[in-house]
Parts: C-alpha cells; structure tokens; sequence
DNA sequence: CGATTAACCGAAACAATTTCGGTTTACGAG
DNA sequence: CTCGTAAACCGAAATTGTTTCGGTTAATCG
C-alpha cells in the first residue's frame, strides 16, 4: 500500500484508540494497536515515538479534555469543589491509564492553572500563606487517590468472621462507580469542613 | 550446576532483590534481576510465576512488613493518625514500586484489618454509621495518593510569569521528600479537623 | 511537471520473557 | 542404607513484543 488520500493516522487518532484499548481492558500492546487501527504496526512510528510516545500523546489529549474556567464570583467553597471534582475526572474518567501516566514525566501548564486557582481560593477562605501550598497538593492528592480506588477490587465480604461491624458496613455499601463517588463527594465534604475550621482556628491566632 | 546444598533463591529473596532493583530506578527486568540474584534466568521460574509472580512476592512481602496492633486505650484521633500514617509508609516508602502494585489484584487480610481499626475509632469519634465506610476509603485514597506524589517532579518555578501569589509560594516551599512529609502531616491535620467537625455537627442532629 | 517528502507496508532485527530438557543433589519411604 | 522421586539449578531454544529498515506510491510545492 502506498500513501493515502487522506492519512489514517495521526497522534490524536492512535491516543484516543490507545485508551480505548486501555479502557477496556487489555494490555497497551503495539501489534493489537495497530490492528484495531486497521494499519501495519511499524506505521505508527510515523507518528509516534515507540510505545512510550503513544504515552505521551495519550497525555496529550487527556489534558486537552479537562480544562477550567475560573469564576472569579464564586465562593472559596464552590471553587476548591469544582477544581477537585474536575481534577477527580481528569484522573478517574480512564482509570485504567493513569498506571501507564505514571511512567512519562509531566510538565503539564494545565496542572500549574488548577494550583494557582485554587491557592486564591484559599486565601481568600482563610489558610495561612505558608499552608496554602500543602492544602492544594492534599487536594490533588486526595483526588488521585480517589482516582486510583476504582481500579481496586471491592473489598471481600467474609460473614461470621471477625470485624462484625466493619461487615456489616460493607454489606450495605455500594459498590464499583457508586462507591467511587460516594468516596470522592464524602471525602469532599469533609476536607471543606477542615479547611474551614482550620481557616477558623487561624483567625482566632494559631 | 546442580541442585545445591541450601537454596539460592525463596519468593522472599526474590521479591527483596527486585524491590531493590526498583527502588534503584531500573525497571523490573528478569535478566537483570537474575544477575543480581547470581542465578541463572529460568531458575526464578521454579518460584515465582512469570514476571507478573515476582510483582505478587513484592506485595506479599510488602503487606507482611506493615502491620498495625490495636491499642484500645487510645483516642479515635490518635487511632486514626497512626493508622494512616502507617498506610502512608506502606505506600511511600517504596514510591517506585507503587506502580507495579497497581497492576495486579489485591486481597490483602492486612487492609481489612485496618479498616476494622479505623472504623471502630471513627465510631468513637461520633461519625454516623453509614458515613464511616466511606471515610475509612478517603484517609486510604489520601494515603495512597501522597505517596504517589513522590513520583511527581516538583513544580516548574517559572518566574515573571503569570500566577505571582503561586509562583512566590513555591519558591519558599521544599522540595523532594521533606515536601512529601509535609504534605501528609498538613492533610492529615486537615483531615481529621474535618472529621471532628463532621462529627460535631451530626451530633447536632444533622 | 519534476523533485521531494509524507504515509504506508512487509520483512527482518532486536529485546525480553517464558519454556524445555538435562544434570545433580537433597530427602523421605521402606 | 539405598533407591526412587522431586527439588533446584543451568543452558539453549522458543515465544512474544518492540523497533528499524528498505521499498512503493501519492500528495505537495516550487
């Protein structure tokens, strides 16, 4: 085959089938890439650096996809839950990726955007200067982890065994996206609860 | 050479040479774990099934290293600290290794034992039942994603730039582990002033 | 309209993991 | 004590996955 009308590829179109493969499942492999992609596997590197660049693009067109507008009328409150909650999606929308975004170094402006939003948020709920920095990495944090909970397995319910009540938590506790949700909105609320009380307790001269 | 007089190799040994392999920055390679093993490649064969075998000694061995005795004297703030400073370590002492983990499946005795921990303190606390669940996963995603942050390169310092009040704060923040260290002891406090308030307001009937 | 480059393919080279057959020795049953 | 079996290892070959290379055609640009 020689060379098309119009190109089959491009390094949007193989990272978006690369995370469609990942998403479902299966391994980031080349050969199957490639397939799915109905082109001969050595045509990718036209496009992409080796397994590693298709990392990277994958990267790419992630950051593209979560981005936020600030709204400088927005409470201090409403501003840290609407950037967490996007980052929580940036992160957990493919949870199955973020293992292979581990491994490519970020230098994302996106991120540096998301900080710097948020850290006028807190200064303007409150939080000393000297914490603001810590408070928005936890948040970060916070949200990766989140994040990382949906690739965990539920936890095994075992009757008649030890730690009754934590047993019986679990039989009534959602699971797979619900709990994943649950787990990000009650984290949420309660980190705003302590961001408050810590901005209260510094009001009063801590 | 033959079947020798004392082994050479157990999962054990296995597991702890290519922790250390990793924690070094190489990737986890069998040939290179071998030599440094002073074996042969196919005698790991004989105890661990495959590369994805040696990622499960790793955990196996990880698991057994952190483990966490109840001190029923204690409050449920001093519980829940300790417990999750103890996740924490368990994640971070190893950052490198953490995305092996991810890619296989947990069913860790060891995590339900903490969970039970935590549960019974927050109960003391005066979180609502059905409320405790979710909160016990938090301070887990929290712990996990701090320890993944030693992963991330700090921030780019680009001065002259925009996001002054930013820009300022990273310059008189630290760096590398100390950076780390802080970010849990802040989110920690954060966390469990949020808990306590969480608690105080159900206690008002919420 | 001719030279150059882009986009692709097939096949071969390279790299890493896994399997297999063979050798010796430890160990347990009788 | 000794014989049969299985454990622990090795080297070499097979397998699987990634990357490079030379060749072909078509688009593009001067």
């Amino acid at each position: 085959m020689a060379r098309p009308k119009a190109p089959l590829l491009s390094r949007e179109i193989i990272a978006r089938a690369a995370i469609e493969l990942v998403d479902e499942g299966h391994e980031l492999q080349v050969v199957p890439l490639a397939e799915r992609l109905g082109v001969s596997t050595s045509s990718l590197y036209h496009h992409v650096k080796g397994r590693t660049g298709i990392v990277h693009a994958i990267r790419e067109v992630l950051s593209e996809e979560y981005s936020l507008v600030p709204e400088p009328s927005a409470s201090w409150e409403e501003t840290v839950r609407k950037s967490t909650r996007t980052l929580w999606r940036l992160y957990g929308d493919h949870p199955k990726v973020m293992p292979l975004l581990l491994s490519v170094v970020i230098t994302e402006p996106t991120t540096v955007d998301f900080y710097s939003l948020i850290i006028d948020a807190l200064d303007k709920a409150g939080i000393p200067e000297d914490e603001q920095l810590s408070t928005v990495e936890m948040l970060d944090a916070f949200a990766f982890g989140v994040a990382l909970d949906a690739l965990s397995p539920d936890l095994i319910f075992e009757p008649g065994g030890e730690h009754e009540r934590l047993n019986r938590l679990i039989s009534k506790h959602p699971s797979g996206r619900k709990r994943n949700e649950l787990l990000f909105e009650r984290g949420l609320d309660v980190i705003v609860l302590g961001i408050r009380e810590r901005a209260r307790l510094a009001a009063l001269g801590a």
